[in-house]
DNA sequence: CTGAAAGCGCTAACAC
DNA sequence: GTGTTAGCGCTTTCAG
């Protein structure tokens, strides 16, 4: 059997309560009894049994996260990629750790939170990708269980951390004008999603401002499909000049298409996408990105889940906006003026 | 509070052992008492606190994974984020669930995984990327503790999967020859990484099969360190016709940096790869890769922790060895006796 | 078949 | 300061 507080205890000669109150940093022990537990502690590579701390203690020092993964297309999405290093790299610095499931559609996604949460299985829920009318959302608060979304949920008010998405996108489109292109269109995801949503905003401001006509499609997420959506708008006689995609991820598929037919970037057709990965320089010339500064969007996520889970009155809900900056890449320099 | 056994046996009318009992899907409960239960049960919406029960069935039927990611560069490399894809989705249909942590070096990494060991926070791990010497390896099987290996564990006896890596190059090797291509080289990763170590042997044996000349060079993983560590090799005067690369990822740098030379695919330079993930088809014309059958690996992976974990007396170690196939695209597709 | 009772290993009153 | 004690919510003997 395992080594237990009660083991300690005996060969330290103390109570058990004792070798909990030195684990516990406890101040009001005696110096040489602790001194006696720490070192039988260190003898017999004694560790606290986490099952045992998280009945009793009412927690489990587990942070969840549920991935929508339609069909194992998004496997490759450097979106999902970086959200669960950039959690796991935060947790690291604490005790917690990144509890991660995934599901194949909306409702199992709300199936798992639920189950999560039910059961105690974490202490607190990160939620990504926010829809307009998100089950989610409705569950946990009802629980009011710990949780902390990151996007834009549109509903109630609720602890969430963002970009200002509406500005990003005013970012990216406005360059693409600076750069001369003015048939500029945009490519965003499903209906519903409100990072999506947010960006088409900006970017209708911007074309507005500049008395220039938007064009807006959309998309599933995916380096796929995003390829397939963007061929009948590449292949036809009024083609945009420049796109403003989504995410990185699909705009590779976007660069795939033009390059297959035969359009060159960024003469023939701008581009501009959002998350700067590292997708963005496996194109030639690479990729214009609008850097969103996840590390930092991920870390006060955490940050404001960990201190929701450890506060005993609630904070008053929040909302964080993380700012941006465009990363000028080949994909949209082209010379003042040449449009066409 | 919660609602707990306890309720739902008062609720019921009857003994908290039963409720257990009915949940347990033991026979011997009689039919209308289990139907009270039931009923009750689904009326308060109860789910049994999986803390108690990790406590109790000493279990917490969570499975623990620990990426090594130096610096925040790995977080775009495919291999990974296929690998958490896959786990995840083969535990879905567990009641098992994933713990990821993430550290930065092996010896972190070693202390990340003995934590989680001995704090009982998971009942078995997976292990990937086994180095020649694996801490990890030692103290997991001093401790008898429930894991299994993805790769290729040199050292002793233990549960491993893993794909015939030897066999793998031979093929990507000999596909090369093939197409014409003769002064071949390989880019593998750092030393002492079992699955490049393994893969060099199996250029080297094809490349001696045919009197060529083999030559090899090292490079650490992910995209940047491949495209900066190709280009000495593609910017001489005695430079490789093709050459057999470690993944995709470092692949996709190779080709860069070919882009980068002015040397064009397949014509100027061959290129292979191993992994077959959705990089393979950014590139123009895609990048030939060898499709390790990574779901069937992960799955039984998977598979065979679980029984470790579940099952009474410890099964013998196994090794099982998934099968591959080389999927050709443009990157190597040259008219045969073309070389150069 | 079913209830009572004994813990799993730990934390936190509560006394002394 | 420190030991004693009472559980956290559940599983699993052990009687009956």
């Amino acid at each position: 059997m395992r080594v237990t507080q009660q083991d300690i205890a005996r060969l330290a000669d103390v109570s058990q309560a004792t070798v909990s109150r030195v684990l516990a940093g406890d101040a009001r022990v005696e110096d040489d009894k602790r001194d006696r537990v720490l070192r039988v502690i260190k003898q017999s590579n004694y560790r606290p049994d986490v099952r045992a701390q998280a009945l009793r203690r009412r927690r489990t020092s587990l942070v969840g996260l549920v991935l929508k993964r339609p069909d194992g297309g998004l496997k490759d999405d450097p979106f999902y990629s970086a959200l669960i290093s950039e959690i796991t790299a935060v947790l690291s610095k604490s005790h917690y750790h990144l509890c991660l499931d995934v599901a194949a559609d909306s409702s199992s996604q709300t199936g798992v939170y639920d189950e999560l949460l039910r059961t105690r299985r974490v202490d607190g829920l990160i939620l990504v990708e926010p829809e307009t009318e998100d089950q989610r959302l409705h569950k946990l608060q009802d629980d009011r269980f710990p949780f902390v979304v990151i996007g834009n949920p549109r509903t109630s008010v609720m602890h969430s951390v963002d970009n200002d998405n509406v500005l990003a996108a005013r970012i990216a489109t406005q360059h693409l004008v600076e750069n001369g292109y003015r048939r500029i269109g945009f490519l965003g995801g499903p209906a519903g999603v409100a990072v999506s949503e947010d960006r088409v905003t900006g970017y209708r401001m911007v074309m507005a401002e500049h008395g220039l006509t938007p064009r807006v499609w959309t998309s599933d997420f995916g380096f796929a499909s995003a390829s397939a959506a963007s061929r009948p708008v590449l292949d036809s006689a009024d083609r945009p000049d420049a796109l403003v995609v989504l995410d990185d991820f699909m705009a590779m598929g976007v660069a795939r298409t033009a390059r297959q037919l035969g359009l060159a970037l960024p003469g023939d057709l701008g581009l501009v996408s959002f998350n700067d990965s590292s997708l963005c320089e496996l194109v030639d010339g690479g990729i214009t990105s609008v850097n969103m500064n996840f590390e930092q969007l991920v870390q006060e996520s955490c940050r404001k889940l960990i201190q929701i889970i450890e506060s005993k009155v609630p904070p008053v809900p929040s909302r964080l906006v993380i700012p941006c900056a465009l990363m000028s890449r080949g994909s949209s320099r082209r010379p003042l003026g040449v449009a066409r």
